[in-house]
DNA sequence: ACCTGAACACCGTTCAAGT
DNA sequence: ACCTGAACACCGTTCAAGT
């Protein structure tokens, strides 16, 4: 077998043969999105973008071809921390600790651009997105959380990792909605309560299915 | 006192004094809007409104000055409904019932339109917005259905009617994700779960607050 | 009193032309 | 190999001119 370029990561080597203007427009072109979308949240104009690193529009999208590539770029270390994160306190607390710690901080990371939290969420519906393989790391740790705390018998069992990942990113979303921030962890604990084995709240009669009457497009 | 005029709500009055072509126009924008929205969710191109309804673009803002207030009309009657539900459930189920059920209805009425559920809860940021009107009756409704089941302390008594109507909203805006739209009610319920008074799960070290490396416009 | 649509200031995305 | 920006097809919103 030669030796030559054999496991070096793709992304990486991607970035050696650049040329040198490339490269230093990926890098200012990185750190202008963060201002921006530190500003406007992750719907930001992408023309501001472009305009304010002083690069051709076409620039923006040759190194970012869609928004979430650019996301995706933009979160990958605080997502690398997250996945590091999940092993460290498992290995430190107990199982029910370990999880809800790690996706309250899951909560805190989403919420650090304006619209990230639904921008995670709407992840789960097309897994082809830029940023859905970044998701599915996630998940994977926090499942791995989860599982082990079932495991344990301290968490319902009825639960996926898909469940909790998804009810933390909304707790984060609706703590953007002014009224609720100082709430979050509140909305957190009463999530986590929700994973408390046990008999269900309500005898869950559901009075009627989907109603009959009044659909929206004739009601 | 004269007996003229004196109770006649505004609304209904306002559409009495009305052009009949005005009137026309008022009418079938609402019905080409319920179709669009339908199709495009909440967030719609009001051109395609102005356009599919054959009138110009100017009369759609002259009648709904803003998407919320289209959006206001669109959902008067099924907030109105929602409202007479909760006094139809407080009379014919247990407190704890009426409130689950309830909260099931607005989640489900939430999600007749892609878009409404979180529109519903960015609702609670600007009590200006002509749906946030709208909202504060559905919550006023589910609060009491609230104080009911906490009266009775079958639910914890630290949740609010904000609470509550926020995390129905939310678990509604992420059964809006193809892979959760069957878990609906078992996300449900686990919310619901989550209101049972009791232990919290976790001891809630909370490892560490906010992290003070690593900030969004440098990590 | 109401309707109309052009005008304005924005978008995202693509792609021929340059270097 | 990479950059540029005009071009295209959309938006939401306003407002002078019409009837």
């Amino acid at each position: 077998m030669p030796v030559t370029a054999h496991a070096r990561p793709p992304e990486l080597s991607r970035q050696r043969d650049q040329r040198a203007d490339a490269r230093r427009n990926h890098d200012h072109l990185l750190e202008v999105a963060r201002l921006v979308v530190a500003e406007q949240g992750v719907g930001a104009s992408l023309r501001d973008v472009a305009r304010r690193a002083e690069v051709g529009l076409g620039t923006l999208y040759r190194h970012f071809p869609t928004r979430e590539a650019l996301l995706d770029a933009l979160l990958r270390q605080g997502f690398a921390r997250l996945v590091e994160l999940a092993d460290e306190l498992a290995a430190t607390h107990t199982a029910v600790d370990a999880l809800t710690a790690w996706l309250r901080e899951l909560a805190l990371s989403a919420a650090v651009y304006r619209g990230l939290p639904t921008a995670l969420a709407a992840t789960l519906d097309d897994p082809d997105s830029a940023l859905s393989t970044a998701c599915g790391a996630l998940r994977r740790a926090g499942g791995q959380l989860l599982a082990n705390a079932q495991a344990e018998g301290s968490v319902r069992p009825d639960v996926t990792g898909l469940d909790v990942f998804a009810l933390a990113t909304a707790v984060a979303a609706l703590a953007e909605q002014g009224p609720l921030a100082e709430r979050r962890d509140h909305l957190l604990g009463v999530l986590f309560d929700g994973l408390r084995p046990g008999p269900p709240l309500a005898t869950q009669p559901l009075p009627r299915g989907p109603r009959d009457d009044a659909g929206p497009p004739h009601g």
